[in-house]
DNA sequence: ATCCGATAACTCGATATCAAGATACTTGAC
DNA sequence: GTCAAGTATCTTGATATCGAGTTATCGGAT
C-alpha cells in the first residue's frame, strides 16, 4: 500500500530529478511515523490521566529499578530533552505527587529524583496501556519482520546514543 | 553494536518480567530515532537560517511544482500539525517574505499559499544540504538494507497516511 | 429556494520547549 | 592547598505548539 512518502518522493523526482532522494524513503518515514505514534499515546495516555512527557520521565524511574531514583542528568539521557526542560519537568511532576527531589549524598550539586507510591502505580497503568497499542499498530507485521525492522533501526541509532553528542 | 533502547528493553525484562515488551524494540526506537534527526536537522538548517518547521512547509509547496501554492489544508496532511499552527506557520513565513497569502478563487472560504521566489531558493538550497546529511546517517546500511527498511516503515505508515484520522 | 450538517481557515489562552547563561560544586594539575 | 577547567542543575526570555471554539462559506437534500 502506497503512503505519504510515496507520493512526497515521487513530487520530487518529477521537480527535482537532478537530486538522488532516496535518503528520504527511511528518514521522512521515521519522522513521519514518530508523529503518528505520538498522537496514538497523547489518546491512550489521556485515559489514564498523564501526557506523554510525564510518561517519559516516569517510567524512566521506574525501570531504574527500586528505589527508583535517578539524577536529572541521567533522565535528560533516555529522553533526550534539554536540561531546561528536564528542570521543569521535574517541577511538575513533584507538584502533582508524582516524584519528589532529595539531594544527592554524594555531591552537593547533585539532585536525586525519586518516584512516589502513586507515580510507580501510574507509570505501570499507563505502560499496558501502551502496550496494548503498539501490539496492535504492529499486527501489521510478522514476528520475523519486526525483529529484523528492530536490528535495522538499531544500526541507525547506535551510532547516535553511543557519543558525546 | 547495543543503543539505548537495548538498555531500555533489558530493564523492563529484569523490572516487569511478567510483560511482554517486544512492540519497544521497534517503536521506541522510531520515536528516538526521530528525536536524534530533529536535532541534526536543527543544525542542518541553521546554516541555512531556517527552523525545522520552515522548511517542512516551504518544501510542500515547492514539491506541488509551478506555480508553487496549496491550500493550507493541504499542507496540514503533509506536516502532521493542527489548523491553529498552520495559520500561525502561514503568517510567520509570510512576515519573512517566503511565502504570501492568495484567496482561492473557486472557494471564498480558502486560500492559497503561494512561495516567493525567495521561498523557492531557499527550500532548494536547504534540501541539498539535508540530503547530504541523510546520506551520512544512512551510509550504516548497504543499498539493499535501505530497502528493506523503506519497505517495512511503509507497511507501518501507511494506514496511518490512507485513514480519515 | 432554503435549510442544515460539513468544511476551511482563523483566534485565543494555556503550556511545553529550547538556547543561552548563571550558580554552585567538584576534580585534577601543579 | 590553590586554581582553573569541568560538571550538574537551575533560571530566564522568546517562541512554537496544541485544543477548543468561532466565523464564513459550501453543497446536498428536500
Amino acid at each position: 500500500m502506497e503512503d505519504e512518502v510515496d507520493r512526497l518522493v515521487a513530487a520530487w523526482r518529477r521537480e527535482r530529478p537532478d537530486l538522488d532522494v532516496e535518503p528520504l524513503e527511511v528518514l521522512s518515514r521515521v519522522s513521519r511515523l514518530a508523529r503518528h505514534l505520538d498522537r496514538a499515546r497523547r489518546l491512550a495516555f489521556s485515559e489514564h490521566g498523564l501526557e506523554p512527557w510525564e510518561f517519559d520521565v516516569l517510567t524512566a524511574l521506574r525501570r531504574a529499578g527500586t528505589p527508583y531514583q535517578l539524577s536529572p542528568g541521567q533522565l535528560l539521557t533516555q529522553t533526550l530533552v534539554t536540561s531546561g526542560t528536564m528542570t521543569n519537568r521535574i517541577d511538575r511532576l513533584a507538584k502533582k505527587g508524582l516524584v519528589e527531589r532529595l539531594p544527592d549524598p554524594s555531591d552537593r550539586r547533585g539532585v536525586l529524583v525519586r518516584l512516589t507510591d502513586e507515580g510507580r502505580d501510574r507509570a505501570d497503568q499507563a505502560l499496558a496501556g501502551l502496550l496494548e497499542q503498539e501490539r496492535a499498530i504492529l499486527a501489521e507485521l510478522s514476528h520475523a519482520q519486526r525483529s529484523e525492522l528492530a536490528a535495522l533501526l538499531r544500526q541507525l541509532t547506535a551510532p547516535f546514543d553511543n557519543v558525546p553528542g
